[in-house]
RNA sequence: CGGCGCGAAGCUCAGAUGGCCGAGCACUCGGCUGAUAACCGAGAGGCCGGAGGUUCGAGUCCUCCCGCGCCGACCA
């Protein structure tokens, strides 16, 4: 016994002390830790550590360089990064090359729109620096994202991205390109586009805006050839005799007559009922049976006088409508009846193709311009009925007739030029601006006899976004890459014209055993061998190449890659692999710039000659490539040529919406390259959604925005929102939804903060308890952890995030928080700072501490690093490190390091995922059961509380009757069981008589607990009650296991 | 309209092979005041989007419908 004075009570407990704040403030901490990552070069160092390492690449794909993030590119760099970190814990070597898609429209509109604040026009600026503009422009877009990716957290090599802009990326787009000529995948073609003849230029969809304008509207017949086979049963169906002297005409109309000389087909639906009536002079017209009416009323068939009077018919029915009889129908036919029939041209000697199309409707406007946007269309039949049912078709015209021209093997015929004037093939309207020439087209066609109506037409018809004139559809030549096409045999450079196919040699990397037959066959191969997360990946993929037509990767553009083909004087267009990468070498020295600055004889091979001719006068090609090509080489530019990483790419992971996009055109460029998809396996992701289920966008206010988010509440937060939802699903996001977030990390703060705290002082290497002589329950925890540790890093494996999430919070909220860390508070408290009681505890603690912040750090990736640098192990090594470098320095005054001086990462991030010992399940099952007991004891101890017989559970005895194996097991825990419980005692009594018969499980048996005030008085140190309390001289406040702990403490020296 | 997906407590999610729908958080109430802008407990809260069908029995299987999202763009 101490000769000193006692010991102040208070002082002797030992109670939490860390320096991990309980709360976070990451709005200011995390700034501060990537400042620190930054210095020490975090990735570096990971690469350095990992080097030799068995390789998983995750190959990004990049977002575009134009605005500020949103959430959903926040979410998708988030997973990458989670991706990137579990592979990297669990070893592999795992680099991240970010990288930025930089060219195409949305950056070349809005440099225009930049310009047009200046009052400049882009014609104003030459090409080039337009470019320049365009240029600099994405540098500076993917200057902020970078700098908001990296706020999040997200390690990766940002000093060298891949830039879709670069000088060797650029090169390596127009190799690529030259390897699809090679194998005879490309070929030139036309395709309409949107037109504005005033700026003579192609427009997107996106620069097309909706007005109202006034259109003739006319409907004109189209007669049957009479000639076939066919024809003349269609007459004996419709007209009882072939020889029948009426004529059968199929009706359409249009609100575009100047389309009309460009016909080449009649479009019918399939599914509708199409009826031949009686027409005008003894003439027959066939129609959608569903618009006989309409049609009859507006071309005055049945009954002209009653039309022109409008004198009602009958008394009964005195709505306009009956003023017109029904014509008499002849016939009624499904319209799948007319397929490949032929019409002739209202006008010209020449045939129109009856086809068959869904495109087809009722409501009219199946129109060339106007059918492209479906909404718009879909909107509009719902308003009232148009048409006849028969679509006019001009391929060269629309969009609709050129896929269904296409299908039907129809010309794709556009006799328009670049200023909207008829060419010298169209007859009477040559020279003719199409506006000018529908009233003309008009008047013809009403001279010819084959108008049966027009009129105005107010409707809903595309402008021009810059000059506001109406647009028009027009095909114009075009790059399509063949999805049919079997690849070429090798042969000498062989240039492609209108219709025929590049062809050349293999490439030497080309994977001939696998080299497909086709694209679309080689596509539908490697979609089997691909892994797609989730499974249903591979049934879009694989229905979205089976109807898919050909790739057209020309784009009448300047911000892009230009399509590296020449023109002869004589018409022939020279595109070799030779010519090919000659241009991209000079792209590798100068970027496409060299394209727009330099004369088509300087990027050509010297003394090159046109094939055909021998000429050597060339012009350049003035399309450029679509951007889907660009970033579908990303694999080879990339995967190939960074140190590193290599080819194919173990993952993809973007969203649903890059099935179309990213996914299948880098699986097209694998193909063509290597004959083999770039990747082993494709993530997809939901897109963001408010909490409505709504989708966000800027403009209907319902978005997050990250980087304000972030700056508030922490990276963290938002990272662990992206765990926590199910990404394969569209992820809801809102502030509601974010605070439940917040509150799942402070939960689990809060329960890290716990184990450091009571790791105060704690060294493991001298503190440490060996397995076999720790207490059950830390023994418990430490297989609880295991089966954590299990279960957390398969769900990484399997990119199963929400799972990691789940299986940690449940462990955090549950094992430790409500069960482990409660009941070990009266031993980590009271016992004595180095006795084995709370060293067992501690060692647990240790352990769960450090595994913690390794399974938690690719989510968590800031607070797992500071919980990683408040671990006993790490800060020993860290003052080991900086001792050393102070003795180093000459600093005499500094105390050497105790402890263990054992070599831990100086971040998480270099660390490895904690590897799981065999879990003990017998003791896990045993400890169920016990806490299944004790959830009774808590009701019972909550109904006592209720009654005022208690307030703590510590003013509590437990007494508990049972049998059986329960009655064994309590009693084998005896004296743990008042710990357990909480409670300051625990009578445990044999039930007198067996529950009958046996049931199922331990906790089926006789078990009946009862609360009463606990024995003793409540000691002053502990707050359990015992009848101890008073027996102590030194200590008379005290209970029996408060005296040892104190004479433990003094014997060591008194508080701490 | 076509392809693909989703719809379960206020929120985020578990619910192979059909068998009384669970967890955490939030909420309400209570306890504690030695994890304290913490911690522990209890309670309440679900026509499992709707309607049919198969079955002794359906959140789960089938059909149809409704709602939402992505794709069908020279958007990326």
């Amino acid at each position: 016994m101490s000769t000193q004075a006692p010991l102040e009570l208070k002082k002797t407990v030992n109670l939490p002390k860390t320096a991990f704040a309980q709360k976070a403030n990451l709005g200011q901490s995390e700034p501060a830790r990537l400042k620190r990552w930054a210095e020490m070069g975090l990735y570096e160092l990971i690469r350095r550590s990992r080097r030799g390492r068995e390789r998983f690449i995750l190959h990004d794909g990049p977002p575009y360089a134009n605005a500020d993030i949103h959430l959903g590119t926040a979410m998708n760099k988030i997973l990458k990064d989670i991706v990137v970190k579990s592979r990297t814990m669990m070893g592999y070597d795992s680099p991240y090359v970010p990288g930025y898609d930089c060219h195409g429209l949305p950056i070349e509109q809005h440099v225009e729109r930049a310009l047009d604040k200046k009052g400049k026009k882009k014609s104003d600026l030459s090409t080039e620096s337009f470019r320049r503009a365009c240029r600099e422009h994405a540098a500076g877009a993917l200057k902020s994202q970078t700098r908001d990716f990296q706020r999040l957290g997200i390690l990766g090599l940002w000093e060298d991205p891949y830039l879709t802009m670069s000088n060797h990326y650029e090169a390596e787009t127009a190799r690529q390109f030259g390897r699809f000529v090679e194998r005879g995948y490309v070929y030139k073609g036309a395709r309409p586009v949107y037109w504005c003849i005033h700026d003579q230029t192609a427009l997107a969809e996106a620069e097309v805006e909706y007005r109202e304008h006034t259109s003739p509207s006319v409907y004109v017949k189209f007669p049957l050839a009479e000639d076939s086979l066919e024809a003349k049963t269609l007459k004996r169906e419709i007209l009882g005799d072939e020889d029948d002297p009426r004529r059968i005409f199929f009706l359409i109309w249009t609100t575009t007559p100047w389309t009309l000389p460009s016909n080449l087909g009649i479009a019918v639906n399939p599914q509708f009922e199409y009826a031949a009536i009686e027409g005008k002079d003894g003439e027959v017209y066939v129609v959608a049976s569903e618009l006989v009416t309409h049609v009859a009323q507006k071309c005055g068939l049945g009954r002209p006088a009653d039309l022109t009077t409008g004198e009602p018919r009958g008394q009964s029915d005195p709505s306009p409508s009956a003023v017109v009889w029904p014509p008499k129908v002849l016939a009624r036919f499904p319209g799948s009846r007319l397929e490949r029939l032929e019409a002739r041209h209202a006008w010209l000697d020449r045939p129109s193709l009856l086809m068959l199309g869904d495109h087809v409707t009722l409501g009219g406007e199946a129109d060339a311009e106007t059918e492209l946007d479906l909404k718009d269309a879909r909107d509009r039949r719902v308003t009232g009925k148009a048409g006849t049912g028969l679509v006019h078709t001009a391929p060269g015209h629309g969009h609709d007739d050129f896929v269904i021209g296409k299908a039907y093997g129809l010309d794709i015929y556009c006799p328009v030029d670049n200023a909207g004037r008829f060419t010298q093939e169209v007859e009477h309207f040559a020279g003719l601006s199409v506006f000018e020439a529908n009233p003309g087209i008009v008047e013809f066609a009403r001279g010819r006899g084959a108008l049966l109506f027009a009129e105005e037409y107010a409707h809903r018809y595309p402008h021009c976004w810059r000059c506001k004139n109406p647009v028009i559809f027009r095909a114009t030549p075009q790059w399509f890459i063949s999805l049919d096409a079997a690849a070429a045999a090798p042969a000498a450079d062989v240039e492609t014209d209108d219709d025929g196919r590049a062809r050349s040699n293999f490439t030497d990397n080309y994977n001939e055993e696998v080299a497909p037959a086709s694209l679309r066959a080689g596509a539908l191969r490697e979609i089997e061998r691909v892994r797609w997360v989730p499974a249903w990946g591979a049934d879009r993929m694989r229905n979205m190449q089976k109807g898919r037509p050909d790739w057209c990767v020309s784009r009448q553009r300047v911000w892009g890659v230009p399509i590296p083909v020449f023109y002869c004087a004589c018409g022939e267009a020279t595109a070799s692999r030779a010519t090919i990468d000659h241009v991209a070498d000079v792209f590798e020295r100068e970027t496409t710039d060299a394209w727009y600055r330099r004369e088509a004889k300087e990027l050509l091979p010297e003394g090159f000659r046109c094939p055909a001719c021998g000429g050597d006068e060339f012009t350049k090609e003035s399309d450029i490539l679509d951007v889907w090509f660009d970033s579908g080489v990303s694999s080879v530019a990339v995967l190939e040529s960074y140190e590193g990483l290599r080819w194919p790419a173990d993952v993809y992971l973007e969203g649903g919406d890059q099935f179309r996009g990213w996914f299948n055109s880098s699986l097209m460029v694998g193909l063509a390259a290597h004959g083999r998809a770039p990747y082993r396996a494709v993530v997809t992701h939901g897109w963001t959604l408010d909490a409505q289920g709504r989708a966000m966008h800027k403009s209907a206010g319902n978005a997050v925005a990250p980087e304000e988010f972030v700056k508030e509440s922490g990276a963290d937060i938002l990272r662990l929102w992206v765990t926590s939802s199910d990404y394969r699903e569209d992820m809801r996001c809102s502030p509601e939804i974010l605070s439940r977030v917040a509150d799942s990390y402070r939960k689990i703060r809060n329960t890290a903060r716990f184990a450091l705290g009571n790791l105060d002082g704690f060294d493991p290497e001298r503190d440490s308890v060996a397995l076999g002589d720790m207490r059950e329950i830390d023994r418990w925890a430490l297989a609880e952890l295991d089966r954590l540790i299990e279960r957390a890093v398969e769900a990484y494996k399997a990119y199963d995030f929400h799972s990691v999430f789940r299986v940690i919070d449940a462990f955090c909220t549950v094992t430790l928080s409500a069960r482990y860390f409660d009941i070990i508070k009266d031993r980590l408290y009271t016992y004595a700072p180095r006795s084995e009681a709370r060293r067992s505890a501690q060692t647990a603690l240790n352990h769960i501490a450090d595994a913690l912040a390794r399974l938690l750090a690719p989510v968590l990736s800031f607070t797992a690093d500071e919980i990683w640098e408040n671990l006993p192990e790490v800060k020993a090594w860290n003052a080991f490190v900086a001792d050393k470098e102070a003795e180093a320095a000459g600093d005499k005054e500094r105390s050497a390091v105790t402890g263990g001086t054992g070599w831990m990462p100086p971040s998480v991030h270099i660390a490895e995922f904690p590897v799981a010992q065999k879990v003990d399940e017998q003791l896990l099952e045993r400890w169920e059961h016990l806490f299944g007991v004790r959830d009774v004891v808590l009701h019972q101890l909550e109904v006592a509380r209720s009654t005022k017989t208690i307030g703590s559970s510590l003013d509590a005895k437990v007494y508990i009757e049972t049998e059986g194996k329960l009655y064994d097991l309590l009693s084998h825990y005896r004296d743990e069981l008042r710990f357990i419980f909480i409670v300051s005692q625990v009578h445990l009594s044999r039930a007198a008589k067996p529950s009958e018969p046996p049931p199922k499980g331990m906790l089926g048996t006789v078990l009946s607990v009862a609360v009463g005030r606990a024995d003793g008085q409540k000691c002053d140190r502990c707050w359990n009650y015992s009848t101890f309390v008073g027996q102590s001289n030194r200590y008379p406040t005290v209970c029996e296991r408060c005296v040892e702990a104190l004479a433990e403490i003094e014997a060591e020296g008194g508080a701490r």
